[in-house]
DNA sequence: CGTCTTTGACCTGCGC
DNA sequence: GCGCAGGTCAAAGACG
């Protein structure tokens, strides 16, 4: 915030030790009881004073009181005891509403941010939702989503860049805005949608999402949000790639959104914008994916582009569901074979529509293992306790749906840095057909069973593991991948809680802790730093991100997980938004922390 | 009384 | 086409 802290602080500091003096006196010089008769009748005749005279009358007084006698000093002393009092308050309730005035200005800044926010993502809700009634899953299959997030340069002539070359060029913009943050300080972003299956020109194949951010060298960047099966995805992307080049430029203008308005006028202007477009309102698209009525929402769900990818998560808990920040509510219970545990079904309930659900189900062999499935993606703000679990399932079920599409389409859309091009030609197919693709997450400590699975129904894929042992987490890729050149972290200093990335067959990437005492805080560090490192391909972000999530909000520590998660969630934001800043960042971040 | 859970019935997809 | 299993619905009961 913009105020001047150093006064405020200096002033409360005077103050505070005025109203320390004054009670010290007062305590002293209180020889009776006051009564309210007395305290009126002083109350309505004092007049004002300033508060070094006021100080200075007390004190005055104190002294007079040993002196003289006190039947003629009683009803004096009451009433400068009354009217310090009276100062004293009055001093109190100025404080009150400096404080309250600077809390009104961070809510102020902050519900302006929220409405920004809201705005995109009912924007992007409901652009998507209506790209969904245009396509054909197998159209949307073919939409990674991790390139759901396509960033095109468009230079000044118009032309656009390749969206390899566009990438690095925005990473370079970035890096060069942080460099010289004073050298581009306005700029221009506007949200434009426009709905491909509806246009005129009418290529599917292109985003019904499209953020301009515009600086002042005529050069837009343009966030393109693709459709895919998991809208909030997409649209955290999409926010989060605005919100750090808005942090660079330093520029809030949204063309799309009125920060002016609430999030209800938000939603009821974006709903009469549809509706003037000859388009179903958001409120009925919502309405159509919506629990009630039932009727719709099983269409909704037996759209497999909506439930065709599932993370599951394993824990050691004697709670009947893993405390996960979301509500839920229990909706059905079944016996499932081979498992004389009942599986139990629940759906998301914090906002009615919200497509999400788990099933929660003992394990037959050992019944202190809970399994916990999630299936969907949030259509909703979530509660800060549920962000974490929100992410890993977003993050990968991201994972199992990039691997889900077709090797052009993703030469096409991640290609970012060559020396993290990691799987992005290499990576077995998973057939679009395949049914439920499930990604395991095991947290139990059972040191053979600490390993995340990513498994297909397509018997020809090789897993993703994630083990995380006593002293790290190790990520073994498919041994048909291609070898990786750790170029950026190959030059830099590993924190003193090692990071390594080895290449070769298999990939493995390998967080390990040199001293296991530290416990905790290594453990974020090497998330970060891990997190940060790989955040260049998108295979690896989203199944990493998933791994660390979970295991840093299944802690025992709440606070550690909040920590963890708070810096966790940079991380991410940097994997999901560009490929370049962030990681420098967050490295940074974690070399300062690790010392 | 509203909300949540329970539980039997029903629906759907898949394999034979 | 039939049966099975998984998933969902919705009425009834429990609970605060």
């Amino acid at each position: 915030m913009g105020l001047n802290n150093d006064e405020s602080r200096s002033t409360e500091a005077i103050s505070s030790q005025r109203l320390r003096s004054q009670r010290i006196e007062l305590s002293v010089a209180l020889p009776f009881e006051i009564s309210s008769e007395m305290a009126l009748t002083v109350d309505s005749g004092s007049p004002p004073q300033s508060h070094a005279s006021n100080t200075a009358t007390v004190a005055s007084h104190f002294v007079s009181l040993s002196t003289n006698t006190r039947e003629t000093d009683v009803p004096r002393t009451t009433q400068q005891f009354l009217e310090n009092e009276l100062k004293r308050t009055r001093t109190e309730m100025e404080h009150m509403i400096d404080e309250n005035q600077q809390m009104r200005k961070v809510l102020s800044l902050m519900t302006a941010e929220y409405n920004a926010l809201y705005q995109q993502l009912v924007t992007t809700v409901a652009l998507q939702q209506q790209q969904g009634k245009t396509e054909k899953f197998s159209q949307l299959s073919q939409v990674p989503l991790a390139t759901a997030l396509n960033v095109e340069v468009v230079q000044g002539n118009g032309q656009r860049a390749s969206p390899q070359r566009s990438f690095t060029e925005h990473s370079s913009h970035s890096a060069g805005s942080e460099r010289s943050r004073s050298a581009t300080p306005t700029g221009s972003a506007q949200v434009s949608s426009r709905s491909p299956g509806r246009s005129k020109h009418g290529d599917k194949q292109t985003s019904p999402l499209r953020v301009k951010l515009e600086d002042d060298t005529n050069q837009k960047i343009i966030v393109q949000a693709l459709p895919t099966v998991m809208p909030m995805d997409t649209d955290k992307a999409a926010v989060n790639m605005f919100r750090a080049y808005k942090e660079e430029s330093s520029s809030q203008a949204i063309d799309a959104s009125n920060p002016s308005e609430s999030p209800e006028l938000g939603f009821a202007s974006e709903a009469r914008e549809s509706a003037s477009q000859d388009e179903p309102s958001v409120a009925e698209q919502l309405e159509q994916n919506g629990w009630p009525p039932n009727k719709r929402m099983k269409s909704v769900l037996q759209d497999t582009s909506v439930r065709n990818a599932r993370v599951s998560v394993r824990t050691r808990t004697d709670a009947p569901t893993m405390n996960d920040g979301c509500q839920w509510r229990k909706y059905g219970q079944k016996l499932a074979k081979g498992n004389p545990c009942p599986r139990a079904y629940y759906r998301c309930t914090v906002a009615p529509g919200c497509p999400v659900r788990k099933q929660v189900q003992r394990c037959a062999e050992d019944r202190s293992i809970l399994t916990t499935t999630y299936e969907g993606t949030h259509s909703h703000p979530l509660p800060a306790a549920a962000v974490a679990m929100a992410s890993t399932t977003s993050a990968a079920a991201g994972m199992l749906l990039l691997g889900s599409t077709s090797s052009s389409d993703r030469a096409e859309g991640l290609g970012s840095d060559n020396s993290f091009n990691l799987g992005t030609h290499s990576m077995p197919i998973i057939s679009a057909s395949a049914p439920f693709p499930t990604i395991t997450l095991d947290l139990t400590n059972n040191p053979a069973a600490n390993q995340m699975h990513l498994d297909a129904a397509n018997g020809n894929r090789q897993p993703y593991t994630f083990s995380m042992a006593q002293n790290g987490i190790q990520m073994h890729a498919p041994s048909m991948m291609a070898p990786v050149q750790s170029s950026y972290y190959g030059a830099a200093k590993p924190p003193s809680g090692t990071f390594q990335m080895y290449s070769g067959n298999p990939l493995m990437v390998q967080f390990q802790g040199g001293n296991t005492a530290r416990g905790p805080q290594l453990l974020a560090d090497s998330v970060t730093a891990a997190t940060a490192a790989i955040t260049s391909d998108p295979n690896f972000t989203a199944a990493l991100a998933a791994a660390i999530t979970s295991i840093l909000s299944s802690q025992p520590n709440n606070q550690l997980a909040a920590t963890n998660s708070s810096s966790l969630g940079e991380a991410l934001r940097g994997a999901l938004s560009s490929h370049g800043l962030p990681i420098t960042a967050a490295k940074k971040d974690t070399a300062s922390r690790s010392t």
